[in-house]
RNA sequence: GUCCCUAUCGUCUAGAGGCCUAGGACACCGCCCUUUCACGGCGGUAACAGGGGUUCGAAUCCCCUUAGGGAUGCCA
């Protein structure tokens, strides 16, 4: 039998980065042991799925590249077999309806709380077939009065439940729809899934779905439930701790190998190894070294992995990722140099690609400002000639490469016997409007070589305003 | 309230009874490198929640307490 996993997100917003690592693992697995990795769209509550949910996790999906081998499956198009298996379950005696309204339930629920037992609906229909044929219904499982369900779950260890604290749960709407643990069950039933990964706000449902899944004589699967991700104050993660959605990770700037990297190894470890490629994740991975308590996200740490990616991965391949950002910030790339050559030269001086983007607009549009304290600093009235003298030199090269242009600036220096501050710094706010770029040789190449002579004209401007206020 | 789960530096974690004077990474703090911003190199601060057991020996096993998280829906 092929083992297969599946990743179930109900379409009421986008792909949350808690979801992306439940996605994430559960693929893992199925990629690791040669199985299929099924994407179900867990949409039977009407009210709250969207279409555009269901767009963006998908994007999501797509971005972070975990791919379907089955899929998407669309719940609302399986309600004949969620009926179908209602019935059976009526007919076999494992389900009956209840006329109590919603009201009676709650007082129930208040009265056990009151006498300090578990909350729950106290079965009065269970053995009942007095209907009362013009009043609503709804169907309950009837879910067994005693033993334990136990869970040998992949991650937690085995997990024991007493029947006792479970109620006869609804499976069925009063409007004949089914609710989300008959549907689980059915699909995972139906679609074969033999290892259920999920968050581990699903554990308590988890002896409920087993027991539905006995009733109806099918194979349990094995159930590994991992711990939730907390925002860094330690409360369960949501929108209030920044970005959640992993799209958002994407207009911020990181790049999708650093975001599932981060993601892999948040709540999973392989000895002290920090960096994995997707295919040593693949390899690697182990349900078993999956921690049981839940983690804080950190966004410092993403930094990192985000930087590293950036510097370490082909720059060609961070380029199409720069491309996007480029447009996004409205940088016209067309004209200047290959963004791969830009990567190359900031990838170590930046958080994200975001701000790659934004440092790096002076490549492609000349600019009308300067930065008003790298002008005070740095474009004094001594540096005029030596930026005088530095433009002569930087005129007169054949050979517009680091390599003459590093000879340019170092011999203007020697020849007028003055420190570097009066010669790179100016040149630096000359060229790029600001006190910070790459090292200048390179910064100066990249640029048309015209281009950085007028930028040089457009700073001794500045320079002679300065003398004659002074 | 009740049920379930969890507990190592601020954070992510290593740790499967002696290898632990508890290791790594991020962050932080020094120093070095440096024409800017960075990168990099070297070093440093910092943790087994508390209490009982079990054992020759416990971060590791058991119990209790405490603290966090989850569930308790005609949501998923």
């Amino acid at each position: 039998m092929t083992l297969t996993t599946r990743f179930a997100p109900s379409p009421t917003g986008y792909l949350h980065v808690g979801g992306a690592r439940t996605a994430l693992y559960s693929w893992l697995y199925a990629k690791k042991n040669g199985g299929d990795f099924i994407l179900r769209i867990e949409d039977t509550d009407l009210e709250r799925s969207t279409q555009e949910s269901v767009d963006a996790i998908m994007d999501g999906m797509h971005w972070l590249n975990l791919d379907w081998t089955h899929g998407p499956y669309f719940q609302t198009q399986r309600f004949d077999r969620y009926k179908e298996v209602i019935a059976q379950l009526v007919e076999s005696g494992n389900a009956y309806r209840c006329y109590c309204s919603a009201e009676e339930v709650e007082m129930m629920r208040e009265e056990a709380r009151a006498n300090g037992q578990t909350e729950k609906y106290n079965g009065m229909w269970r053995d009942r077939t007095d209907y009362l044929e013009d009043k609503p219904y709804v169907i309950r499982f009837k879910n067994p009065l005693a033993g334990n369900v136990v869970i040998n779950d992949m991650v937690k260890g085995e997990i024991v439940i007493a029947n006792e604290v479970l109620d006869d749960l609804i499976i069925a709407r009063s409007d004949g729809s089914p609710t989300y643990n008959l549907t689980v069950v059915v699909d995972d039933w139906d679609m074969k899934v033999t290892h259920v990964v999920r968050g581990d706000d699903h554990v308590n449902n988890t002896p409920r779905q087993i027991n539905i899944l006995k009733a109806l004589g099918a194979p349990l699967p094995e159930y590994a439930h991992i711990p939730m991700i907390l925002g860094d104050d330690g409360k369960r993660l949501s929108k209030r701790h920044g970005a959640v959605g992993v799209m958002q990770y994407r207009d911020e700037g990181y790049l999708p190998e650093a975001l599932l990297n981060y993601l892999v190894r948040l709540g999973w470890s392989h000895g002290d190894q920090e960096i994995f490629s997707r295919e040593e994740m693949i390899e690697l991975f182990d349900l078993k070294n999956c921690n049981r308590a839940p983690s804080a996200f950190n966004t410092d740490k993403l930094i990192w992995v985000n930087q590293h990616y950036m510097k370490t991965m082909d720059p060609a391949d961070v380029a199409k990722h720069l491309a996007w950002h480029m447009e996004n910030e409205g940088i016209n790339t067309e004209n200047g140099p290959e963004l791969a050559e830009i990567v190359k030269v900031q990838a170590d001086r930046v958080k994200t690609l975001k701000e790659m983007a934004q440092i790096s607009r002076y490549f492609y549009e000349d600019f009308s400002e300067l930065d008003p304290s790298a002008v005070k600093k740095h474009l004094r009235p001594v540096v005029k000639e030596p930026l005088l003298l530095v433009k002569a030199k930087l005129a007169a090269l054949t050979d517009w490469s680091p390599e003459p242009i590093h000879a340019a600036i170092n011999d203007t220096a020697t020849e007028l016997e003055v420190g570097m501050g009066k010669v790179g710094m100016p040149l630096r706010v000359a060229a790029t409007g600001g006190g910070n770029s790459p090292s200048l040789d390179i910064t100066l190449a990249l640029l048309d070589q015209q281009k950085v002579l007028s930028r040089i004209d457009n700073a001794l401007v500045v320079v002679e305003e300065r003398i004659a206020n002074s």
